[in-house]
DNA sequence: TCTGGGGTCCTAGGACCC
DNA sequence: TCTGGGGTCCTAGGACCC
């Protein structure tokens, strides 16, 4: 039974959404008519375009770029900042729009989603589907999409993909060789930096190269990527579209510091400040960790992280920063500059799996309780009213995001 | 390089057990 | 024990995605 699957992608999500947002506070402007980009903030040292209107592509602005090589790119370049819960806030207009096509969607990023519309359909062709979703998402919401129709998430992934902005494009079977088989090895969903050019040595140049290479070959040199970059190449994939909602696997949040940092005691706030948020969104999803891991990145951006397991699953605040700040301690080398500070943790569990300990541990409930009195704080005036004594110096030089 | 921040998955090597 | 092979768990690092 042939699948019938519809890959909805937002054209330049962030910039989009920033333009209808700020016309519909009255902007005179529609900054996806000029040279845009939405962009970090370089004095943070965060300065990369993290999207980018058709005219600054135009001039050869890519995402990624810093901001200075964007605007040696384009003068006149305008830049926005970033506003993640004004995105999230158009991705759920979007998914409700979407839901009333079916209740099978994966929301694969906050401007992407599969639509499993298999058994859905009844007279209509799946491709008049995607032609009313396109023309109700701009009529209604104010933004443009690209739709890819194939039979499975990857093909449908790769029409999605091909020319830009509001477009629909199929991807079947038959169209393959024509439409994909054409393209540049390095356009093939999952393969990236690394692997295009070990691949292009290999002669294998397109697409096309790469679904008529012996994948056993492709096995033998890269492992089950390579059996998957075959497959890919073939538009083989049997994925299901995940439409249940599913624990994340971790949760992790990082910053990159004003200044480098080669103080330990600072370092130690920081790692503070960082463990505290993620123990937040920890409890917020109800979920307990089983490891933490401690990632730094030097001056001269090289990247180490530690990890170690937790005596048992905790959600803790205290907890989590008492292992982090052991593993900083166990891999910060005296002298070292930092540039970025990051704290993940992983063996995620739901809090009602947590075995009930036989004897009661009065610190652990002592810290379940503060953790709940300062929680319910943060939800009620917002993340950072609500500041852990010793962290103050911190709050001057990182200010986190609301975690909210 | 004036190079973000959030994730997922895979691999390889070492420790440890039988 | 100058000592094999297989399995599992843990950790560090890398590749990829948006």
């Amino acid at each position: 039974m042939q699948r019938q699957i519809l890959h909805v992608d937002v054209n330049n999500a962030f910039l989009s959404w920033t333009a209808v947002d700020m016309l519909k506070k009255g902007s005179k402007i529609d900054i996806r008519e000029i040279p845009a980009i939405i962009g970090g903030d370089e004095s943070k040292r965060s300065g990369i375009v993290l999207a980018k209107s058709m005219k600054a592509k135009e001039c050869g602005i890519k995402t990624a770029d810093t901001i200075y090589q964007a605007k040696i790119k384009c003068s006149g370049l305008k830049i926005f900042p970033s506003n993640y819960s004004m995105y999230k806030k158009y991705s759920n207009k979007l998914y409700e729009l979407l839901l009333e096509y079916t209740d099978k969607i994966e929301r694969f990023s906050i401007d992407e989603c599969f639509l499993d519309m298999t058994n859905y359909l009844m007279k209509d062709t799946l491709l008049n589907k995607a032609k009313e979703i396109s023309k109700r998402v701009k009529n209604e919401l104010g933004f443009t999409v690209n739709i890819g129709v194939a039979h499975n998430k990857l093909l449908a992934k790769m029409a999605s993909d091909f020319t830009k902005p509001d477009k629909i494009h199929t991807l079947f079977e038959e169209e393959i060789p024509q439409k994909m088989w054409t393209l540049p090895v390095s356009e093939l969903f999952m393969l990236g930096r690394k692997t295009v050019p070990k691949l292009v040595n290999m002669q294998i140049k397109t697409i096309g190269d790469l679904a008529k290479a012996d994948k056993k070959v492709l096995t033998k040199k890269f492992g089950k990527h390579g059996s998957l970059m075959w497959e890919y190449a073939n538009g083989i994939d049997d994925s299901e579209v995940k439409y249940l909602p599913e624990r994340p696997k971790c949760i992790g949040n990082s910053v990159t510091l004003p200044q480098n940092i080669s103080e330990i005691e600072k370092l130690e706030e920081i790692v503070l400040t960082i463990s505290e948020q993620v123990a937040y969104r920890l409890r917020k999803e109800k979920l307990l960790a089983g490891t933490v891991n401690v990632c730094l990145r030097t001056k001269d951006f090289e990247d180490t992280s530690h990890q170690k397991k937790l005596p048992e699953v905790t959600n803790t605040t205290k907890e989590i920063y008492e292992k982090a700040k052991e593993l900083l301690n166990e891999m910060y080398k005296k002298g070292t500059h930092i540039r970025l500070v990051g704290v993940r943790v992983d063996n995620l569990v739901e809090e009602k799996e947590k075995q009930i300990s036989l004897f009661s541990n009065k610190e652990i409930e002592k810290q379940e309780k503060l953790d709940k009195v300062l929680d319910e704080l943060k939800n009620k005036y917002g993340y950072n009213s609500v500041t852990r004594a010793g962290k103050m110096n911190v709050q001057k030089i990182v200010k986190l995001k609301d975690a909210k």
